[in-house]
DNA sequence: GGCCAATATGAATGACTGTTCAGGGGGCTG
DNA sequence: CAGCCCCCTGAACAGTCATTCATATTGGCC
């Protein structure tokens, strides 16, 4: 038996992609995050991803240095984007910690509902790339973390947020991870044919988010 | 460049485990637990395993059908356990939907934080399994959310839960895997050495849990 | 038309893979 | 002691892989 994800008994019944229009560089991309999401980084080869762009294996070189860089290339183009709209949605949403929150929890459930793939690769491929690399993307889940962890602490501090304590102290480290492995972990089963929108999910995190740090309730205006 | 894992030059700098003690299918299975939480199925190899445990790769057949059946073997044992353990929870927690919530989170909790390698393995590499395998697992994922989504309704019903509401309706379901997807993903970055104990782990995901649904507090005795 | 740089090809390289199997023990029971 | 069964070994098999490179082929510009 090779090493090749079951279930799909050829590649891809060769759908020989005549020469994509895009640049090659951008169809590159696409189709190794297409191939990666659906078979896993290790069993995916270069000659299945160069065959979807309608190339040869050889020509992936003339773009990226090796797979490895390839797949660096796209998680780090996916984590600095997600970092960069997390930022700009806190930032955007006023003084409030509950709407900082909301706003934050919205535009990350709903990112990570429309760019399934993405999110997939960039989470369960990351250990595939070389100690340097993986440094870079885990410094930016951390930030993302602490942008949620200062959230909290503003939240606390002006008594609008009441979290969960553990021996009468806050974490407010594990409450972020648990409110990130909740919000990232819905490209793992969203589709968009199920019973809610991108947008109803948003909302419905948001609410989640908001309980889960016993979040007063916004005062009559 | 091969196809291996990086960070770890050689597989193991051979610890050359001289014959191991214990009945050598248990070997295996704690060695390939081990190895495949750290490097994955793919890239780790039966030479690999068998080294581990001191013996050769043929000898691997003495014991297990294929390398796939030695995934299956060890992913489904740990999926039923985790059922069982959930079902028994759940069922010695007596009446109250919150008490069957909170002991629910906490014995998932616990149980993800204790048997991080386990969890990693049985969620991570689960994909690998072919098609008849792996609905096995999906259908055993499906009942567990489905223990939750039934104390949710219970808890409805009698008033106690008010969870969020997406347009007005209520959707359980999604709820449950956001539950789940948080309190499945602890054992991706818990680590005993810490802030908290497995213990205090559960007490907190519990009581976000019941904040998440909205549980009334419970009466004064 | 002539030229050049960018890019594609596909054979070749050297290595690794899961699995099989003929050949050997080791330690029981009779 | 023989006979037996269980288990292990290590070579062999038929395939896979990422990467390199000499050889084309392009498309734009003078």
């Amino acid at each position: 038996m090779t090493r090749r994800k079951p279930g799909r008994e050829e590649v891809e019944a060769s759908p020989v992609v005549e020469r994509e229009s895009r640049a090659p560089v951008e169809a590159i991309r696409a189709a190794a995050f297409a191939q990666f999401a659906e078979r896993g980084y290790p069993v995916v080869t270069v000659r299945d991803i160069m065959k979807a762009c309608g190339l040869t294996q050889g020509a992936l070189y003339n773009h990226f240095k090796s797979k490895d860089e390839l797949l660096h290339d796209i998680i780090t183009s996916t984590q600095s984007e997600l970092e960069r709209q997390c930022k700009q949605a806190v930032a955007g949403a006023g003084d409030d910690p509950r709407a900082k929150l909301a706003a934050f929890v919205r535009i990350y459930v709903m990112r990570h509902c429309r760019l399934r793939v993405e999110a997939l690769v960039a989470n369960r491929e990351i250990g595939w790339l070389d100690g340097e690399r993986v440094a870079d993307i885990r410094r930016s889940r951390r930030a993302i973390r602490d942008i949620l962890v200062s959230i909290f602490v503003d939240g606390v501090k002006r008594g609008v947020f009441e979290p969960p304590q553990v021996d009468g102290r806050n974490d407010l480290k594990a409450i972020a991870m648990a409110l990130l492995d909740q919000c990232t972990h819905v490209s793992m089963w969203y589709g968009p044919g199920g019973d809610l929108t991108e947008e109803q999910m948003a909302n419905l995190y948001a609410d989640m988010a908001l309980r889960m740090v016993g979040a007063q309730p916004f005062p009559p205006t």
